[in-house]
DNA sequence: GTGAAAGCGCTAACAC
DNA sequence: GTGTTAGCGCTTTCAC
């Protein structure tokens, strides 16, 4: 059905071998030859078998999203689905799929030997990376492992420019007039909390305005139970700055149940543009999140095993709509 | 590294043919040879390497989710996004990767004849085909692809109950007063649309209540522009039925911007039950679409080979929240 | 610069 | 019932 490197060599008129080094880019080979073996290929329409060079490379082709949390639930979040599309995405054209798994964070160490022992996997890309994870991954998985956030020695990260976003965001609430802003944070052990915890206050101290910082989790849920926080600490608070649009639109909830005006009263605005952050009442201001960039540029930095910075970061743009 | 079927064979005292037929569970064997060879195998805690496997076999190492449509956009979809995860999550309990492609439904034989020809690929899932596009189908990809929406002798359907959702929504309308309902449909193209108008022409019919059909697209866009015709043609509209709830939540924009209450003036149902459909104002009344159970179902029955009946229907629940 | 040959881990005839 | 054997398509020494 689908030719095969036998094919291409008989074509060109060669050994497989050659063809194998031709096509490969390796080894030697006269310019005639080189050419001859490329044009059957394309011809042909030839693509390598990546189960056959799997089985002989030891490689594997499969590609493992591997997303670190306290248990399975994290991976029912739509900012995951939008990593494994990209992921899948990508795979297709080299004739890789994509695996999803939890990588849990107390048996890290495990799970990560268990990858790194298994055949069928090519390579991961880690989501919600920690530290600790980090450190327990395994020599051999180094090279064809790649972060979506936070890097390490061997792991080159990509990233969002949260850090930015959120400067970003400050001053922009600043420049319409609020002064006393909180923000709302994400969860304390994951990486990408801290940056823009850094902005913020880098950004209200160099205002000469209180800091203002709640903990929250991403939720909706942990939204709502934010803005409670805020509202019963801080009650002259004029604008949240909540790191995710779930957690703002749970603050906006709140806010309206208790008949506080948003952004009259208090202004929200949230970060990632999920697809319905412009259908609420009021339509959300929100920080661009460019994940299926991200992950795609992830994927392919393992797929083609290319050299990567330690850090890529991906720029965030404000969408300005209601809300702030 | 991870032991190899030799290693199974070697510890049990066998060839590697009496485990490979023991571990395949086909061929004979005496009930002791059985038991020793599984007894190995669980011990050195072995599984086989499905791309030497693929390679013998032939059978491929990835599931293709192959969407149909008439733009590589139809990817770009929360829902597809939901169906993807799903493949790679159960995917990866054995050893399989997911991939993602688009299905352009006016060259549909040939991708299909591609996928067919490609050895890396085991199986397929198809989402939103159409009957041209089953029709195009290679023999040699019967048995190994199912569908997420309708059917074809030898392609087992995997959908969701959404002619029965249809008609408990327009019940539940009817219920709460409304006489005047009107239906904002999916694309003519996609065969998941006729059901549900089934359903709601049979009901409205029944009830001896006007039918107001309108055609959308499942996009929030599609909404406003359907509100917009149904506003405009029957203004008397009580109540709108839109069969996504982008389209919903579309509707309830312009509703909104004209002054018009939701649901005080016109009830706005929508269908998916969408993360979000719960923070809008008015919080959407919706059904529940299980997409992820469906896809792993779908995703099971490949990569088992189960056989499974020609249609599989997934009952769904309305959800009642502010909207109608 | 090129080809012959071995072998990755597995399955499936086929002989015993 | 069981073992022997021949590949699947590819990469990779190693001679030439």
């Amino acid at each position: 059905m689908a030719p095969t490197l036998e094919d291409v060599a008989r074509a060109a008129g060669v050994s497989r071998s050659t063809a194998s080094r031709v096509l490969g880019g390796y080894g030697p080979a006269s310019p005639d030859t080189r050419e001859r073996v490329r044009a059957a290929a394309t011809r042909l329409g030839y693509a390598p078998d990546p189960a056959a060079r799997a089985l002989v490379t030891g490689k594997g082709y499969r590609l493992v999203v591997a997303v670190v949390g306290l248990d399975p639930a994290v991976l029912d979040d739509p900012y995951v689905d939008r990593v494994v599309r990209a992921t899948a995405e990508v795979g297709a054209r080299y004739g890789i799929g994509a695996s999803l798994q939890w990588l849990p964070m107390d048996s890290a160490p495990t799970v990560l030997h268990r990858l790194a022992g298994d055949r069928s996997v090519c390579g991961a890309v880690l989501v919600n990376t920690t530290e600790a994870v980090l450190r327990a991954l395994p020599r051999s998985l180094i090279g064809r492992v790649v972060s979506i956030g936070i890097g390490w020695p061997g792991v080159p990260s990509f990233d969002v420019d949260n850090g930015g976003a959120t400067s970003a965001m400050i001053q922009h609430l600043y420049a319409s007039g609020r002064r006393r802003i909180a923000m709302v944070t994400g969860p304390a052990w994951m990486p990408c909390t801290q940056r823009p915890i850094d902005a913020y206050q880098a950004a209200m101290v160099a205002a000469g305005l209180p800091v203002r910082l709640v903990p929250g989790d991403f939720t909706a849920a942990g939204g709502r139970a934010a803005m409670l926080d805020v509202l019963d600490r801080w009650p002259d608070t004029d604008a949240v700055f909540a790191t995710s649009d779930a957690m703002a639109l749970g603050a906006i909830a709140v806010l309206r149940s208790r008949g506080i005006e948003v952004p009259g009263d208090i202004a929200v605005a949230g970060f990632d543009d999920i697809p319905f952050a412009s259908y609420g009442v009021p339509a959300l201001t929100t920080a661009t999140h460019p994940v299926e960039r991200i992950a795609a540029a992830a994927a392919t930095a393992v797929l083609e095993q290319t050299w990567m910075p330690p850090v890529t970061a991906y720029p965030s743009e404000l969408v300005y709509r209601e809300s702030a």
